[in-house]
Formats: structure tokens, C-alpha cells, sequence
DNA sequence: CGGCTGCTTGAATAGAGTCAATAAACGTGG
DNA sequence: CCACGTTTATTGACTCTATTCAAGCAGCCG
């Protein structure tokens, strides 16, 4: 069933824009190669970035239940991806109960980690935000290839790690020196490499969603 | 399919605990009537609350996925509840491609206010988020009331919707004022009411969720 | 070797937090 | 119905931290 909603994989160029604001989407994306990031303009007119995908994503989980899409959706290296119509949604809600209850699962997923980022967000602290941004884009990126261990390459700008944490492209850059200065992670240009990670861990108490995972209720078979 | 969910209801007083952080949670409950709030302890040891939930809410979607739950889950006010065993929801995946799809559009809904709610948190302003808070709120009860028009009681403290909003207590209180002398909004106790919601709206760049719902994907049927 | 973009650093500003003191509202029991 | 104590809300003074503005510094590509 997954397998053959991936059989026509599709290149997309860096910036390309997979939806705009205010448009209306009317599929998803599975992101099988790269970085997408969700950008919105907030009324002040700063930019911002609610969510980081990477690949093996469901990219517009939170988009198609609306009539237009408050995010514009943007390739931030090339990638490969697979196009989901939404039609194609109702055809697994029909005929896949575990499929379906999966798309439910990776919601629930989704909400658990914008849940800690809402909460970390909201401390003063900034270099803090930083830190659960770190953390959750290893965990997540670790799922996809384990062997990535305490390192990845980060195609963002710091500008951009700002607009997806809340900080200004300014302050992000100070936070990570504050970061090498305490000797929590070292970094080389655009590569992170966390040095204590459990120093990391603790200063936003920071649990992997991943692994205390539970999808026991899900249905058998197809 | 859904009156057979909420059969039995029960009563829990105010104060009572659904679900204790950390702890497993098997089941979802279904408010029928009152305030629940969703509380954690951050790192610093500021108490958070990422979720108010509302008449008609499911509570526990973001947490039925995961071995334990981050969120201590609290009656705010006197409560009328159904709880939903967990073995249900494999169950209505099972039965219902419909009742599957609503749970899944639920959650997308759940997500896509927690995003709005994410990009306010991060702006310096305070009072925006309070706005914010408000707005939702309303348009949430209105779903379930609508001859609520442009008030309602908010029976939780200042405290607590500091805690919802990511302010202090006494920035709070500060923010209330700041909307009452700019004429947006009146206050009687713990009543609120709009006294300018297109005002309030283009503050933050409000959009009501609930108004723009394209549930058309939904499987037809039970 | 320019010219671009992205990163770093400094100084000044603004806004939210904390602490603390008061005031108002609420509930309880006499 | 009133007096008391507790909780909640308001206000002021001060501190701390992220932002903004601005200038300088890489690093990369043509």
C-alpha cells in the first residue's frame, strides 16, 4: 500500500515553492530526499518557519483539511519527492485501517514535538531554542540513517535556524557561540556535532519522542 | 458510530486529574461540559499549559501515541466527561473510514491552531499573545454556542492564562489593561468581551480556523 | 580580484520578568 | 450579616535579555 503511493518520485530545485500562502493544497508530499521548510509571514512582517521537513516527511499533514494554507512551502535544497493527492487520502481512509492509523500516528507525532517547541519557545532564554532545534533535528534525522551518530549537516542558514526558533538571525549566531563556549557541541561551517549531549538533554529536559513511541493500538493487516 | 462513544458519561470535580505526567495514558476522553487544562513543568521550573480544551474537544490525542505523557492533564472547572479506551480507537479505525478521518482531521486541526499559537509565542510582544488567546478561544466556543457572540467566561486566573500564553501572571494583568484603554476589549470579573474584534482580528493576522474547514476528503459512509 | 551572501561582533533600545507591596474578591465560620 | 484569611489582581521599581542597527569580516563564485 505506502509502496505504491511512492512510484513516481519527482526532482524539485532548491527554492521552489511546493504551495503558497493563501492558496488552496490539495495534496501531499512525501519528502524522500532533503529539507522543505514551512514559511509564513507574521503580521509584523517578520518571517517565520513553524516546521522543518526532512526526508521521509508527510509534508501539508496540517494544510489539507483547510481550504487554503496559511504556510508557503518551500524546497530549501533539492530534493526528491512523491505527490499524494488528496483523493488518494480518502482511498486509505477506505481501504486501510493501519495505514490510516498511521497518517494519525505521525499527526500525533507532529503535535508532540510542536508541543515542546511551543513550551521551549516560550522561555526567554533563547540559546535554549536552539538547543531543542539541535536536539529534534538529530533525533528526527537519526530515524532515516542511524549511522549519522552525534552529527549533521544543517543546509540552513542561520537566518533561517532563527525564522524555524524565533530568534533573530543575529542572536542565533551568538547563541552558538555560547553553545562552543560551554563545549556542548562543536561545529565545522554548516556541520553540527553535539560534544555532551546529555549536558544538551538536560538543559531542556528533553525527551525523543521517537523512542517512547506506542503504536500498539494500531489495527493489523492492511 | 460516535453516540455509542458517549454513552456513559461521568462527572469529575474541579481540580481532579485526568492524567498524571509521565504516566501511561490508555484512554481519550471526550469533554462534554467545562474546562480542562493541559499543564508541564519546564526545565526552569515555570509551569506551562500547551492545551486548553473546550466542550466538544477530544483530549489525549497528542499523547495516546507515546508510552507516557509529558502533560499532566487538569479539570479546570467542574467537568462532564466520556472516556474512550484506547482499544476503541483501533476499533473506529477498523470500522469507520469516516470516524477515522474525523480523528485525523481533528488533529490536523489541533495542529494547525498550535501553529498559530507558535508563531505569536515568538514575538516580543506580550499583549499579542494574549490576544491570540483570546480570539481562539472564542471562536472554539463559539462552535458549541454560537449564540455566544462576542463574550465569554474565561474561568481560568490571570495566572493560568499567563501559564497558556507563555507571560507572567503580572504581565497578564498588564496586557488586560493595555486592550481595555485601547478600547479593543471589556472586562467584567472573569467576562470578556470583544468590543473590537476586527480590530483584535488584524492585530495578529486572525484567522478563524473552524470558518475555513474543507473536510471533503472525508470517506462517505460510517 | 571584485562582489555577493552569510556570519560575527559591538552598542543602544525596548520589552518582559521578577520582586514586592497593595488592593480587591471570595469563602468560611461565627 | 460581618470579620477574617486566602486567593487573585493590580501597580511600581528594577533587572535582564533579545532585538535592532550598524559596521566589519569571512568565504564562495564568477
Amino acid at each position: 500500500m505506502l509502496a505504491s503511493l511512492e512510484k513516481e518520485q519527482e526532482e524539485v530545485s532548491e527554492g521552489d515553492f511546493l504551495a503558497k500562502e493563501n492558496t488552496r493544497l490539495d495534496e501531499l508530499f512525501i519528502l524522500k530526499k532533503g529539507w522543505v521548510i514551512a514559511t509564513r509571514e507574521e503580521a509584523s512582517g517578520r518571517a517565520h518557519i513553524p516546521t522543518v521537513y526532512h526526508p521521509g516527511d508527510v509534508i501539508g499533514l496540517s494544510d489539507v483539511a483547510f481550504t487554503h494554507t496559511p504556510n508557503t512551502i518551500v524546497a530549501a535544497t533539492q530534493l526528491t519527492i512523491c505527490r499524494f493527492p488528496r483523493e488518494k487520502l480518502t482511498d486509505v481512509l477506505r481501504q486501510s485501517p493501519r495505514v490510516s492509523g498511521l497518517f494519525l500516528a505521525l499527526s500525533m507525532i507532529d503535535q508532540a514535538l510542536m508541543n515542546d517547541r511551543l513550551i521551549v519557545s516560550r522561555r526567554t532564554d533563547g540559546y535554549l531554542r536552539l538547543v531543542l532545534f539541535l536536539l529534534q533535528t538529530m533525533s528526527r534525522l537519526r530515524l532515516m540513517e542511524p549511522r549519522l551518530h552525534d552529527q549533521f549537516y544543517c543546509p540552513l542558514t542561520q537566518e533561517q535556524i532563527g525564522a524555524a526558533t524565533g530568534l533573530s538571525g543575529v542572536h542565533v549566531s551568538r547563541s552558538i557561540k555560547k553553545l562552543l563556549e560551554l563545549n556542548l557541541i562543536e561545529r565545522h561551517k554548516r556541520f553540527f556535532r553535539f560534544a555532551d549531549e546529555p549536558g544538551l538533554n538536560s538543559l531542556v529536559g528533553y525527551v525523543d519522542r521517537y523512542e517512547s513511541l506506542d503504536l500498539s493500538w494500531l489495527p493489523e493487516g492492511d
